[in-house]
DNA sequence: TAGATTATTTACCGGTCGGTACAAAAATGT
DNA sequence: ACATTTTTGTACCGACCGGTAAATAATCTA
């Protein structure tokens, strides 16, 4: 249990994976610069090299920031305790704010990343890393409706899992329209007239 | 009237175009290098640029193309002959089918391009260009809607705008998970169930 | 104070980027 | 045959890419 020894690093971390994750956030794996992230995080290359590896290391991090983020930010919209239905557009609605926020790079990160993939350019881990990213959102909106389910707030004859896929599609879709310059006001208005997919009893 | 003078042309350019257009669809702008529309093209640099110009304009003459090629595959989905509703489906499903398919390199080429714009690396031209195709599609929808309206195919509350939107907000969903890896099922699947929001009589 | 340890800075590495100058080659016209 | 026009291949440009070696600076322990 000793001090830490040695020269004390000049930077917090957490606020430098932060300014990492806006850039890549904003122009993906491939097409953000090494250039780019020592200008947004004030630290030269060897010191990120120091601190997080190389840029598969750092963006693999950033993803993993991103997606504390999501949960910080969305998470309390599908709390059990409410009308599922209504969680459910409380969900997409938030998602539709952090979509469109200004102060935001755009978009989604995941969704931007995905499709980057595909190529030889791009990382295997990476592209498994947001594979299973976009999964797990798919599971904790399955796991949603499964619970609207059993409290009866969803029809008997409904799938959760294939309620989920449809939701979570049009999500990646809504993310799109944002990078494509949709305002918020547009996803909004998507969101309430996709709510008629749900199939009350 | 004269014929052609000077040496000719040793490549059929929409062959290379059909080229160049696969390397974009997979890697995008800013990740498509030159020595790969090179490789792809069996032509070298000076000939590219003799034939289209810069890496821009090549890349804009491929989005063309690539809007030409959706037409001539899914156009036909959308005939004011048969049934409404069941022509989106079919429209829908022949996307689906096109996104996944093994011999084309994945998803959507705009929707995918529509992933990497917003930062200072894709020149505005093609960021507009992608803008654009992107609400095309959405008016395509819209005008087959509003004929389904007047059809009696589609309810007389329903908004063809509004749900233009959000079968188009489906398809850039449906092109992201198409990317993320889904399989053909289970972007048709995504579709069964998407075909609940249609408002009939 | 001296040595150990870690972080920062500068300068650089080979490689690739988008783009082009130049000349050889292949077709045309007269 | 010969000049003209256009395409092709080679070889190259400056700039930037991701990544690192080496020296310096800052903090620890002893």
């Amino acid at each position: 249990m000793s001090v830490e020894r040695g020269r004390p690093r000049s930077f917090n971390e957490d606020v430098v994976l932060d300014a990492a994750l806006k850039v890549f956030w904003k122009h993906g794996f491939q097409s953000t610069s090494l250039s780019e992230l020592t200008k947004a995080t004030n630290l030269n290359k060897p010191s990120l090299y120091g601190a997080f590896g190389d840029k598969k290391s750092l963006y693999l991090k950033a993803l993993t920031r991103y997606l504390n983020l999501l949960v910080e930010s969305h998470g309390d919209e599908l709390s059990p305790e409410r009308d599922s239905k209504e969680a459910v557009e409380a969900y997409l609605t938030s998602i539709a704010r952090m979509l469109t926020n200004p102060s935001l790079p755009g978009g989604c990160f995941i969704i931007n990343g995905t499709a980057d993939i595909g190529g030889t350019i791009v990382p295997g881990e990476v592209e498994s890393a947001l594979k299973e990213a976009l999964h797990g959102n798919e599971v904790i909106l399955a796991e949603h409706l499964r619970r609207a389910k059993a409290k009866g707030e969803l029809a008997e004859s409904a799938d959760p899992e294939r309620l989920a896929k449809l939701f979570f599609t049009l999500i990646a879709g809504l993310a799109v329209q944002a990078k494509g310059g949709a305002p918020e006001a547009k996803l909004n208005d998507i969101i309430q007239s996709a709510m008629s997919v749900w199939p009350s009893n």
